[in-house]
This record gives structure tokens, C-alpha cells and sequence, in this order.
DNA sequence: GGCGGTGGTTGATCCAGATCAAACTCCCGA
DNA sequence: TCGGGAGTTTGATCTGGATCAACCACCGCC
């Protein structure tokens, strides 16, 4: 159920526990990756895959409630999820910030980086969770000798933009409730592709985390929780969250466009 | 002063004015475009320009109201404006729809494609336009050949992820007010880097087109720039707009972040 | 097992911006 | 020159979500 039960940490390939941020010493290999067909591999051939092993050669953990990487911070490296669940905030000088995105298993942060060499956001893990560490530089060069590769990072890239957009349309054009509507879907969605229910897991953020992301105080995004059991759409305890019925959420939708 | 009077469009490479999307079947040279310093060709040496002279090879026309893509529409090209004005915009089934940005000249549109084979939005004229046709896949294999090009692309599409995420938060956290002045700044910003005067522009959008990028009503957009010239920040005739003071605009801000 | 703190719910009130409405300006074409 | 329509401004009113406030529930820790 919890993504940080996703792939469970082999105790001989855990690294010290001394340190907040360790690396793990051990040898990775995307192709005995069962987040293969999620992550950076997806569409590559046997050998293909094989040479991604180069690639990511460390692993980072990182303790529920420390940063991956802050704005500001030198970029050499993409992160890649392996396990647990993140958020991305951008925020302004006087204290304001924006949750930009939720990420879980197989999803790539970082990107914001490359543009002028420093992260423009932080990567904040919302559990213990490990990652693994793409260095930029090395990617570029494997990007050159496999078409495949190049073509699937810019697809990465592109379907950020792509999100980004829908993230847009959400904050721009809906109300609360579709907002919510649309943010549970999504979730659903994600966590089915990765093999869990669809309909039964643990939100990982605060109400006030996916206030932010969703534009909204974390007041009322909790009563728009309320209102959808009182409905039947869903039943909350907490950060669980129990879709009962995925239509009807659909329908407050409204065919106002859905996932982003 | 308008941006379509940035690079004047020789007669003799026009194409014929019958159709409304026209190739012009010229031979086409970023090194001698005077654009290349906001454009792809940004950082490359004088040869790895000259090799991008092969990679754009046509250019459209696309006249005021038109569009030069759909979303839903195949996807294998990117463009590069080359003169003129744009808007991209996603929308919903139920007629909603999000103007996700504004572009101007030596800006890249038409990455959304990636991802999907498909455009994911509308890229529509805001006046009559001239566009550098870039095939993707021809731009995907220089960038195997060419470091530079390469990296610089990946800026680019790292560029748009940054600049959406600014959007989100403005989307996400400000009033209206420091919604529009930021928007002020912005385009202040890029036409000061097109050697335009800072302060002194023509809007190529409407209100109501404003204020689906902003996330607000026509009216508030229009409410919002009076009381900016009851302040003397501006003074607003029409589409015509005079930035007075520009430090006053940015205090409005209030260090919410500036530009996007 | 009690206790403190963080996070969540719910109620009452307020207000920024939406909505509804009317008039005004500019441009363009007959 | 005279409409006419699209785009804009301004006013009056309404309302969804913010804000302010109180209380509650759970969890981790001593």
C-alpha cells in the first residue's frame, strides 16, 4: 500500500545509517530494476538497458522530511525515484511557496536544473525514501550514443511540460471540488500504474501540502474532503483515503479535462 | 516598436499569399539570422551554427487568428518564431479553456509533441507571424552529433519547466494585482532582451486572453490596470501600454518572486 | 499511560474577485 | 460618413473560498 513498500530495501545493499544523506556502495543495475518499465528504461532494448547500468552507479536515501536538493543548489545530477514519495516547491523571498508537484516510484526530479546549472526548486522527501543518482554529464553522453535513450529523456522532459500545462488549466479555470476531483484521480491513476489500488491508499502530504499544490487553503481543501464522503464519492480517516466511487468523481469533473 | 517589425520580411522571400499556411521555399540560414542570439543557436560556435543552417530548411506563414498547430495534431516539428506573436493554449471538452503562455520572436514552440506523438495544445497568431520549421527528428539526430546544440535544447525545454513552475505559482499564490504586474515585468523583461524599450509596448492580447493566462476575469484585468494608472505605475490606452515605474510595479510584488 | 504538539475538522464571518449589466471607444467595412 | 461589432471600462451586486477561531484526534515520546 505504501510506496515505501514498494521495493523494500535489501538490508545488504542498505548503506550506513550514520549520515541524514548516504550513498549506498554497492552496484545498481536499472536492468534488474522492477521499476524498469516506469523510469528512465522504459522502451529501451536488453543491451540498451545494460548500459544504463553505467549510468547510475550510487543511491541516495534520504529521511522523511529532508531535502534532496534546495533552490539554489549546484545541479550535476537527475534523480530518479526507486522508492518512497517527494514533493517539489518552488517559493518566493518573502515566504511564499508553491508545492509544484508530488512524486512517487520511477518518476524523474531535477530537470529544473539544467537550465542555469542550479536547481530552481526543492526536492523535499515526504518519507524515508531512496533515489537514484543520474549524473547529468554522463546522461548527456549516453543520450549521444543511443537514440533510443535521447528520445525517451526528451519525452520525459516534454511530458513534464505536458503536466505542467494541466497543472495550469487546473489553478486557472477550476473550482475547489474539481480541483480535488482532479488531484485524487490522479493519485488513483499513478498508483495503479504502479500496481497498487486504485481506490484505497495513504496520501503522504498534509492537507495544507496539497493546499498548495492545488492553489487552495488547507481548510478548504478539508471540507471539500467532507463534502465529497458526505456525498459517497470517498471515505477519509485521516490520510487514508478510500475512492468509492471513481465516476462520480469523474462527473464533478465535469469533462473538465482530468488528469494533468 | 511592435514585434512584428523586428525582422522585416523581404518581398522576395514571401511565399505566394494564397493559402493560409504557406512554406516558403527559400533557402534558410540561422547564421545570418539575427535572432540566433535568443534562438537554438544560442552559445554554438560559427560552424555548429552553420550546421543548423541544414536543420531549418522552410519557414510559415501563419496570418493573425490562425493556427499554426492543434491540439491532437501529429507532431513533427518544432518552431521557432522568427517574427510575430503567439499564444498557446490548452483546453477542456467542456469549452474551458487555459492560455498556457505568450511566445515571441526566437522563441520555441510545439515541445508539448514530444511526449505523445501530438500536440498537447492550440499555438494560435496574436498578429501575422513568421515561424522557423524545425523536423524534430533531423533536430534529435544534430543533437546526437553536436554537444552544444545538444545541451543547449535540453536548456531550453529546462527553461520551460522553470518558467511553468513560476506560472504555477503565480497561479497558485498571488492576488491580482501581483498577478498582472508580474506579467508586466515579464514582458518588459523579454522585449528589453529584443532590444525593444522596456516600458513602452504594445499588448498583442486582449483582456479576456490576459486573464485566462492569469487566472482571472476579463474585468479584473481590465479593474487592475486602472487603478495601476490611478497610481501612476502606467498609463494604458487600449493595447498600448507605458510603464512609468517600474520599481513601483516590482514593489507590488512585494519580493513575491518576479518573473516566471 | 499521560501529555504535548502537529495536523485536521468545523463553524462564523469577511472579502477579493466573479458575475451581471450598461455604456463607451475604436476600428473597419459598406 | 455612417453603422456595427469586438473589445474595454466602470458600476452594482453576489459568492466561493479565505480568514479567524475553536476544538478535536491522533501520534510519538517520556
Amino acid at each position: 500500500m505504501l510506496a515505501a513498500q514498494v521495493i523494500p530495501i535489501r538490508p545488504d545493499r542498505a548503506p550506513p545509517m550514520n549520515a541524514p544523506l548516504t550513498l549506498a556502495h554497492v552496484k545498481i543495475a536499472c536492468s534488474t530494476c522492477n521499476l524498469r518499465e516506469l523510469c528512465l528504461p522504459v522502451g529501451l532494448k536488453k543491451d540498451e538497458i545494460e548500459s544504463l547500468d553505467d549510468l547510475v552507479y550510487t543511491r541516495k536515501k534520504i529521511k522523511r522530511g529532508d531535502s534532496l536538493f534546495r533552490s539554489g543548489d549546484e545541479f550535476a545530477s537527475l534523480y530518479a525515484i526507486r522508492s518512497g514519495f517527494f514533493k517539489t516547491r518552488v517559493s518566493t523571498e518573502d515566504g511564499r511557496d508553491q508545492v509544484t508537484g508530488f512524486q512517487m516510484a520511477g518518476e524523474l526530479m531535477g530537470i529544473d536544473g539544467i537550465v542555469s546549472d542550479k536547481h530552481g526548486c526543492d526536492a523535499v522527501a515526504l518519507e524515508d525514501s531512496e533515489v537514484c543518482v543520474i549524473p547529468y554529464s554522463k546522461l548527456e553522453e549516453l543520450s549521444r550514443r543511443y537514440e533510443v535513450l535521447q528520445h525517451h529523456f526528451h519525452k520525459v522532459m516534454s511530458r513534464e511540460i505536458v503536466r505542467d500545462h494541466g497543472v495550469m488549466l487546473l489553478l486557472g479555470s477550476m473550482r475547489a471540488e474539481e480541483r480535488l476531483a482532479s488531484f485524487l484521480l490522479n493519485l488513483s491513476q499513478r498508483f495503479t500504474a504502479r500496481g497498487y489500488s486504485s481506490s484505497d491508499f495513504l496520501l503522504r502530504m498534509t492537507r495544507e501540502e496539497i493546499g498548495s499544490f492545488l492553489g487552495l487553503k488547507l481548510e478548504t481543501v478539508s471540507r471539500a474532503f467532507s463534502r465529497f464522503q458526505e456525498e459517497g464519492l470517498i471515505s477519509v480517516q485521516q490520510k487514508h483515503i478510500r475512492i468509492a466511487d471513481i465516476p462520480g468523481l469523474k462527473k464533478i469533473l465535469g469533462r473538465a479535462g482530468g488528469a494533468f
